[in-house]
Parts: structure tokens; sequence; C-alpha cells
DNA sequence: TGCAGAATGTGACATATCTCATATTATTTT
DNA sequence: AAAATAATATGAGATATGTCACATTCTGCA
């Protein structure tokens, strides 16, 4: 299948033309990130609106000292980069794919201002937004309180590719608000209980059904 | 000074009429609550939309046990209902005055068709929604990982009325995530210190300035 | 090559917070 | 008024998490 027909199936699956009042079509195209790979550059201007429609992607400031501080993830389907279309003063902070990302890409430079006096595009875009505010304050809230061990099954479930979680522990200690020292007692109580195995490049999988009970046990 | 002047003044203040791309004013009137009043009565539709701009206001829902989980607090200047506008699908939560608030409100039988057409509104609903959504996830980063001792210092700052604390413990515990426990065990410990004291219409602010030392060590 | 700074690991101990048990008042319901 | 229910209180002990001190890699860079 080309790009072209990927594209079309993918409008077509989240209803893509729907979100406009105009034929959308004209300013669509395809974009495709390897895992790892920049989506939005930290504090450049936003050229581009994508809407993410297939894979992971990760939302990060970076800090003076170099530390990178993750703030969220981003699943399908999610708008990247509408932050800065409806603020452009606000600080565009930096997108990076975490598995292959797909994105129907909106050339702004184009359709910017279409969109932005487009009412059915700005009603799309207060609902997605309204709805990630609850969606956020459910998520913080359900998260939030639960001893690390849960959360800490949820997170490694969420990021590890291909069986093996690998992520750097200071950022994991960060975004799950733990001291780094705390994160490492459940990692090495995790090993003990034969979820997961550290191997050389990274941790190994061992058993997604116990992690997944786990996280059960916080969410239902 | 008559409602008429001080909603003229409260639209200036405000750049209310900024927000739109006609003249609001013939929709446009002040609503007043005392405090504990309804503001938003929960699950019902929502004819009205809110713009707070004096006072502080809670949002809240009801449990089917007849507790109270109280999600946030409003401060001005906010829109009230905004979510039950653009998304008319979504469960309205309650939202009552804790001080006296003072809204412009728009009477969206009247206009809400009208408004909801204007792109000019629309970009003010999405820029303050995505503002919303980065304060929402800073502040629910800072608070996150303090001791209570902080956050609680900050809460009671936030709720006392007079100098006088007085919320019911079973709510501040949910809305700071602590066990109740823990939360009388701090409260206690408060009490040691000087901070406040056991009245018997709640808790009087002995130290004001010992409360917000504990605020500014925690957000900055 | 070698050094400086990160990232990784581990132990000992302190603190924050939770769970459970239990009493005592308010408040609401019958 | 009695009974049921929720809110307020307090203690004891368990668990979760943090702080500090330190050793060991790894990695970018002079």
């Amino acid at each position: 299948m080309d790009e072209k027909q990927k594209l079309e199936q993918l409008m077509e699956r989240y209803h893509f033309r729907d979100f406009f009042s105009f034929d959308i079509t004209p300013y669509a195209s395809l974009a495709i990130f390897e895992p790892g790979k920049l989506i939005l550059r930290e504090g450049q201007r936003v050229t581009k609106l994508y809407y993410l429609v297939e894979g992971r992607a990760k939302l990060f400031t970076t800090l003076k000292n170099g530390r990178v501080n993750l703030f969220n993830f981003y699943e399908v389907p999610s708008f990247l980069g509408d932050m800065e279309l409806i603020d452009p003063d606000s600080y565009t902070k930096g997108v990076r794919a975490h598995t292959r990302c797909y994105c129907i890409a909106l050339d702004l430079t184009r359709c910017g201002e279409r969109v932005l006096a487009d009412p059915k595009f700005l009603r799309t875009i207060c609902r997605y937004l309204g709805r990630k505010i609850n969606g956020n304050s459910l998520n913080s809230t359900q998260n939030q309180g639960y001893p690390l061990k849960y959360r800490l099954a949820s997170y490694i479930l969420l990021t590890s590719l291909n069986g093996v979680y690998n992520e750097p522990h200071t950022e994991t200690a960060e975004y799950l608000r733990v001291s780094y020292r705390h994160l490492l007692y459940v990692l090495a109580q995790f090993c003990r209980q034969g979820l997961i195995e550290h191997g050389p490049n990274g941790y190994l999988v061992r058993d997604p059904d116990g992690l997944r009970a786990l996280e059960e046990e916080m969410r239902g």
C-alpha cells in the first residue's frame, strides 16, 4: 500500500474530514516518524499540525542542566502542536516518537489561517481539549495515591518495546514522582518476583500478565 | 453602585467584549452567588455560561453514597459551564460558590448558537482550555510529591474564611489524596506548632505567615 | 588516553503515610 | 426518643518512600 492509500485509510478511520467545514484533503499529508525521532522541536515555531493516528509519543521539555523532563504520553488519537496553533505565545514543548508514529499532517503555512477561522474545526479542538482536561484529571487522580508498585507495572507495560523495558531510571523516577532510590527498590522487587529480568540491554518483561494484574488492581 | 455599573466595570476589567466578534452586551448580565450557593447543578443541562470575575468556587461531583468528590477550585478569571457548552454530552459537574462570587452570565438560550459559530469566541475558549491544561499539569506536578505538610498549609490558606479553616476532613483528605488518619496527624502537628488552633467552629488560623512559609517552600 | 560528569547500584536509617481497631460525638432517619 | 449513620478523634504497628553515603560503571570530551 502506498502512502496515498494509507493516508486515505487513516483519514477514513478517524473521520478526519469531518473536523472541517471545507475540504482539507489538499492540505493533508502523511508523516511517519521512526522510534526516537523528533516530531516537534522544543522552543521552535510550529509549522505543521499533526494528528497522531498510530503509535505512541512522548511530550517533554529539557531543563538547563540537560535533564529531560517527561510530561506525558500521547496515545492515538491526539493532536500534536494544537497548543502552539491556538496560543502562539506558549513555549513549544518537544514531542518525540516512542514507537513508530503515523500522523496526518496539516501544512499550517498554507491552511493555518483558514482552520483558525473555521468554527467546525475550532469546536473540534475545544471538545478535544475539554476531554483531555477531564481525562488528565481522571488520570492523575487515579495514578496519584497508589503505591509505586502499581504505577510502575503500568509504566513498564506502556513503555516496553518487544518485551524489553529500557527507559532511563532518572526519567522514570521523575515521571512517577518517586526517588531514584525507591524506584530501584521496586525494580529489584519485581525481579525477585520474576515479573522482569535484569538483562544487559534493559529489563526483560518475563511475566506481562503479572504486571497487567497489578495494573488492573489500580485501575479497577 | 448598581448592578449595571458593576457589570460594566467587570466587563472592562477583563476585556470581556474582546472575546467576541459581535456585541455581546445584550446577552450579558451580572450574577451574584453567596457563599455555599450552587452555581451549576450537577447532571443538569446548562443554560448559562458564566465567567467568574470575583470570588472562588468549587468544582465537585457527588458519589452514590452521598460523599462529595472535590475536583478543583476555580479562581478568577474562569469560565464555568464551558465544558458543557462545547461538549453537551459530557456530564455536568456541580459548581458551588466558596466565597461570594460575581459572574458575567451569558444566556445561552438566546446566544448559544451564535457564540458557538463565532471563531473569535471559540479561539478564546481554545486558548483558555489550553492554558488550563498547562496550568493543571503544572499544578498537579507541583503538588504531587510534596509531603502533606506543605500541601495542607496551602490548602488551609486557600479555603479559610475570616481566619477560620472549617472544611470537612473527609473532603480535604480525598482532595489532598491522603488518608483521613494522616490528615489528622498533620493537623495536630500544626496545632502543636501554633500554626492553627482547634476551636469549636473549625480551626483558627493563628500564624498565617508560618503557613505561607511552608507554602513557599513547596512552590519556589 | 584519561578525566569529569552522568547513570547505575546497594546499604542503613529516617520520615511519611497507610491500615486497622476502637471511642466519642454529631447528624439524620425511623 | 431510639437507632442508624457519618464525622471526629486517637493509638499501635506495618508499609511506602525519602535522604544520605558510597562504589561502580558508562560516556562525552579535552
